[in-house]
DNA sequence: ATTAGCACTCAGTTTATTAGAGTGCTAACA
DNA sequence: TGTTAGCACTCTAATAAACTGAGTGCTAAT
């Protein structure tokens, strides 16, 4: 049952998947003897199917309807388009040419680009800057009670915290103060702050002891922020143009898992690290670990702006897709973000 | 046929539409007959809705099915039901109480909770700031090439802008730049920042003017940026969950128009504005001038932080939504969301 | 090994039938 | 004069029955 496919099973198989991509039915064999130029007839045809079902790569929903693919057969499939050339969607790459826009438009741009194009769901999360540094840290006085604290880390990520305090400070403390912290502080990880220092700093900074505090609280506060990462989504209206997905219950399903976004997000970011695969990966049914994802494909990318972030996109439709050109999208988007914001 | 509806029918009337919100099923006249304490045999209220329906406020999808309220019938139900007294729903209050968060999770949050105690969908949009002063702008070299603006606002909005430069500055001569910026900028609003004032501030900064502008540049960006206001949604998967909305087509449609958001928002702000009405808004069917939403309605409300600072919450669902229920669940997020941010 | 031919299967569509909810109208009633 | 009981009528929705056609599996011939 295992044993290899010979030429003329693996041309059929084919001419079965990719009739079904189109159409959405099931193919006869009748269909396929015609759709080929293997010049063999329906009853060929039919007696290959049934070794192909026998095997696995396809199945009837119903005795006498024609045949669909399995999700092996999508596997399959896959893996032998990966190999062939990248054939380019020139298209993308104009519409994004708006440049130095702020990363977050950028990508939400992304998306829906993706989405439109497509005609499938897409997500989009922002790179992660996990065990990134800090470069530097600077505070201002807001007003007698507050102060701003200003956090920029590497690959330029800044946030920003407001802090609260209850005795005013004088702008000369307050410059000591940011020269103290700075001085400590920069070129730190999160993780390399350790207890120890900040009893250090707090000791240092005097009668400002506890504001120390709070800024170093709100560092944590706006690393830790970052890590519960951004993710854009577009497109979800475009699952209910395929039947396969549009039964009422499972949409709805879908459609919120969508909206909450983390667990595709996370599902499209880990795996990739996990196998320090930079490319592209597909998930068929069942290969994803979300229950309401059963019945679509899903495809994703990584791109790599600096060492260490990293963000991804992924596609999400009918196990279906027109996953040739998915791929070729997701290729040219990664290039292009890569473009864009790798060096500068 | 404009003449006042008597006591009678107006129970009639309500009768037929808390019916219809309940069920979603055209009510016949025996239905009433039983579920009123009118003590009124089914072929007087038969009459009666005979009239109502010749008033416009109740039509029969065809002959020999009950009525359902047309939008006019809803019209004088949510204006009726807009006097009474506030019940309050006191769940949502507890839930929110994680105060001090960051403005965009709390909103995200209030999203979330609306949408999924009302099983409707939800819009919310962040408060604008149109017309806002510059408290401060604040100046820091991240390296040779580049110079990070923070821009605080009165509300304490704050906005970050990376600026690019040719030439490298000295720190002392970026002091000079803060200063200079400062002192001419400071409680400014972006309309009052004429071209003269450029001019004169590009002449003081002297061999570093060319970043002045870049500067201006990044102000107005930022303040624009703010401008295309920030919306969150959730629950757009409940729409699937009332068969009135669900038919594909239009489904995916009021989904698109979910994603877009700006519309929404705009409606949403907009409206509320423009009427000084600080209150909440009942748009019911075609009232909306919103194409996809013309099977929906939508009872949106107007939270104000501060003089100027207004923000929107919508919730969207079929005709027959709960409007009680919707109207206290907006009017206690609203007065949360002002408990939390109006002084502090 | 391939193919033509035929009987068989079964989802999907069409058509007919029925059941039930609801109406409008009339006539009786208080 | 307003209310009600009763009945004929209408029309949808549900159910059943009949039909269609795509597609298969198998057998026998090439």
């Amino acid at each position: 049952m295992q044993e290899e496919l010979d030429d003329r099973k693996k041309r059929i198989l084919h001419a079965v998947i990719r009739n079904y991509l189109e159409t959405g039915e099931p193919v006869g064999s009748r269909t396929i003897s015609k759709y080929t130029d293997l010049n063999l007839s329906s009853a060929t045809i039919r007696n290959e199917m049934s070794d192909l079902e026998e095997m696995g790569y396809i199945i009837q929903p119903h005795t006498s309807a024609g045949r669909i693919p399995t999700d092996r057969a999508y596997r399959l499939y896959v893996d032998s388009m990966m190999e062939e050339k990248d054939r380019e969607i020139e298209e993308l790459k104009g519409m994004l040419l708006r440049t130095e826009d702020k990363m977050d438009k950028v990508l939400k741009n992304v998306a829906n680009l993706l989405a439109t194009n497509t005609n499938y769901a897409t997500v989009v999360s922002a790179p992660q800057i996990r065990g990134n540094r800090l470069k530097f840290l600077q505070l201002s006085k807001v007003d007698e009670s507050q102060i701003l604290a200003v956090i920029v880390m590497e690959g330029n990520v800044i946030r920003n915290e407001i802090i609260h305090v209850d005795e005013p400070i004088s702008d000369e403390n307050m410059l000591k103060l940011n020269i103290l912290i700075n001085t400590h502080l920069n070129g730190l990880a999160l993780e390399e702050i350790n207890l120890g220092m900040i009893t250090a700093l707090k000791e240092q900074a005097g009668i400002h002891s506890s504001i120390v505090g709070n800024v170093i609280d709100a560092l944590a506060m706006a690393i830790k922020g970052e890590e519960d990462l951004e993710v854009y989504t577009s497109g979800a209206n475009n699952i209910l143009k395929y039947p396969e997905l549009a039964d009422k219950q499972k949409a709805s399903e879908l459609i919120q898992t969508f909206e909450e976004k983390k667990a595709l997000a996370k599902l499209a970011t880990d795996k990739l690290a996990e196998e320090g695969n930079t490319g592209i990966q597909v998930y068929i049914g069942d290969e994803a670990p979300i229950d309401s994802m059963k019945d679509c494909s899903m495809v994703t990318a990584t791109y790599e702006l600096e060492e260490g972030m990293r963000g991804s996109i992924a596609i999400i439709g009918p196990k279906r897709m027109d996953y040739d050109k998915v791929v070729s999208s997701l290729k040219t988007m990664m290039k292009e973000l890569e473009r864009i914001y790798k060096k500068e």
